[in-house]
RNA sequence: GCCUCCGUUGUCUAGAGGCCUAGGACGCCGCCCUCUCAAGGCGAAAACACGGGUUCGAAUCCCGUCGGAGGUGCCA
């Protein structure tokens, strides 16, 4: 049998990263069987709805590369495949169970329940729905569906015994039946829950494994009494660990760091985040960890997937982005780069392909790439600590004595290249009897003003330009003399 | 509280009774390279939650304890 699974996320108008990987794995599987993956939108919370939010799903998979062989847009031959275009299709079905006594009408108030709840509460106990409408008789149900008082569906769980199923990750699970809430399916609105629209649309969309995290994994039993009271077969499942954001926490929509187009708007690569994202909970057994989607998809094996939840730990995923970066095509890098250079350097007519060359091995992220080369469009104000640096031999005496012995020398290039900057330093500090490190330190500094840069005093001042690296010379020994004398 | 699940270094993990003096990766630290940083090379520190069993032998099996997570919505 064709393997079928789907993605059903609600538009909440962001992209989660834990729901990236939940889709992730339903392509995974699916791909990896030659099978089917789905894309459903579970709208059935009207309150919750978000314009555009549907859009912001399609972007995001479809820039993972996810792309799904029936769904909203593309079609196929279940839908719709909007679960708020289904509306009228799942009434009928929770009144044949209903009739089946597996469901029944339930005419008690939000607000009654609510007070319900909390009388628990303070009790110490938790509240159970105590089946107070199933026990209405015909008649009076009737009667008050005549007289239109609102009312909502209830699943008929059974109180005693209990129901198991296999989860193919956590094996057996059992549950006492006891514990299984009388779940609404039919809201008061007339839309399904989640809970009741998942199972239908499981079964009518053929599909065969659902993959979804553990936060199902108790009420996965009441989904199973249902498709055996509709005398289907329940499909295989699979439940994946949390993806926590430290010990305590899930990795959750109110973190606002945890959404797909946060984390590439700070310049994370879209492989990258899947790449590192397929890792959390799951791993090849063996030690790769590279992996472009069609080798995730050959590599895939659910049996290789956790139980344990895992954090995601931002640190790794910035390894895996700075590795992508590196690895990367250099023209590509350059596009990319590009405007985040052109946020502090625009206009300054830097050769962006140089600074490139000089940036791609040293970008972990994008974001970060302003702060490290705004120095070459402003000579940031500087701490003359910094000429001062034991290993390579300079203090402020030194430096003086290093950026007086490089001005004339600078002065005196003619074709501003690197290899003449370079053979022309090289010889006077040879010449001066000088350390390398005790000239090109300073040098470095005074025309920089930090102690980290990308690249080398030789190729900074070719960045500037004659022009500004004679005029920043200037500037250091200015300071410099002012420091001396004051 | 109740139900369910989970528990190997700081983090992600390998490990399915002897191959484990517990392997890999990130991070951290040190050294080398080097005009800084990064990259690269080399190296170090760092874990089987605890207690009982079973066994000739347990990270691996069983029980308990502790710890953690998820669920307990007319959210999904």
């Amino acid at each position: 049998m064709e393997v079928r699974t789907r993605f059903a996320p609600s538009p909440t108008g962001f992209m989660h990263l834990g729901g990236l990987r939940t889709a992730l794995y339903n392509y995974l599987f699916a791909k990896k069987n030659g099978g089917k993956f789905i894309l459903r939108i579970e709208d059935t919370d009207q309150e919750r709805f978000v314009e555009g939010a549907t859009q912001v799903i399609y972007d995001t998979l479809r820039g993972c590369g996810m792309d799904w062989d029936e769904g909203p847009d593309v079609g196929g031959p279940c839908g719709p495949y909007i679960q708020s275009e289904r509306k009228d299709l799942y009434l009928p079905y929770a009144q044949q169970l209903v009739a089946s006594g597996h469901a029944y009408y339930c005419f008690c108030t939000k607000e009654e329940l609510e007070e319900r709840r909390a009388a628990a509460e303070a009790r110490g106990e938790v509240f159970k729905y105590d089946k107070h409408c199933l026990h209405l008789t015909k008649e009076e149900v009737q009667r008050k569906l005549d007289a239109g008082v609102p009312y909502v569906i209830r699943q008929n769980a059974p109180t005693e015994g209990e129901t198991s199923y296999d989860d193919l990750v956590f094996g057996h699970m059992t549950f006492p039946n006891e514990t299984l809430d009388d779940m609404v399916l039919i809201k008061q609105d007339g839309m399904p829950t989640y809970n009741f629209a998942n199972v239908i649309d499981d079964h009518l969309m053929g599909i065969t494994h659902v993959v979804r995290g553990t936060e199902y994994l108790s009420s996965t039993p009441k989904y199973n009494l249902l498709y055996a009271a509709f005398g289907w077969e329940a499909p295989q499942y699979i439940h994946l660990p949390t993806v926590m954001r430290d010990a305590h926490h899930k990795l959750s929509k109110r973190d606002g760091d945890a959404y797909y187009s946060d984390f590439i708007e700070k310049g994370y690569l879209t492989e990258a985040l899947i790449n590192y994202l397929a890792l959390v909970g799951w791993n090849p057994g063996d030690d790769r960890e590279f992996f472009t989607l069609p080798e995730l998809i050959e590599a895939f094996d659910i049996h290789r997937l956790n139980k344990a939840p895992g954090i995601f730990d931002m640190d790794k995923l910035t390894w895996f982005n700075a590795e992508y970066i590196r690895r990367m095509d250099f023209e590509r890098y350059l596009t990319m780069v590009t405007p985040w250079f052109d946020r502090v350097l625009a206009g300054k007519g830097m050769d962006y392909r140089r600074l490139a060359e000089l940036m791609q091995g040293r970008t972990e992220v994008f974001n970060r790439v302003p702060d490290m080369v705004r120095f070459l469009a402003e000579l940031p104000d500087y701490d003359l600590e910094l000429y001062t640096h034991k290993k390579m031999k300079s203090n402020p005496e030194v430096a003086m004595q290093a950026l007086t012995l490089c001005r004339p020398v600078m002065e005196g290039i003619t074709e501003w290249t690197e290899q003449n900057i370079h053979d022309a330093l090289m010889a006077a500090i040879a010449q001066a009897g000088m350390k390398n490190g005790a000239v090109l330190w300073p040098l470095r500094i005074a025309i920089s003003g930090q102690a980290n840069t990308p690249g080398g005093a030789i190729e900074i001042a070719w960045l500037l330009g004659k022009e500004e690296t004679l005029r920043r010379m200037d500037d250091g020994m200015a300071r410099l003399t002012r420091a001396a004398q004051g």
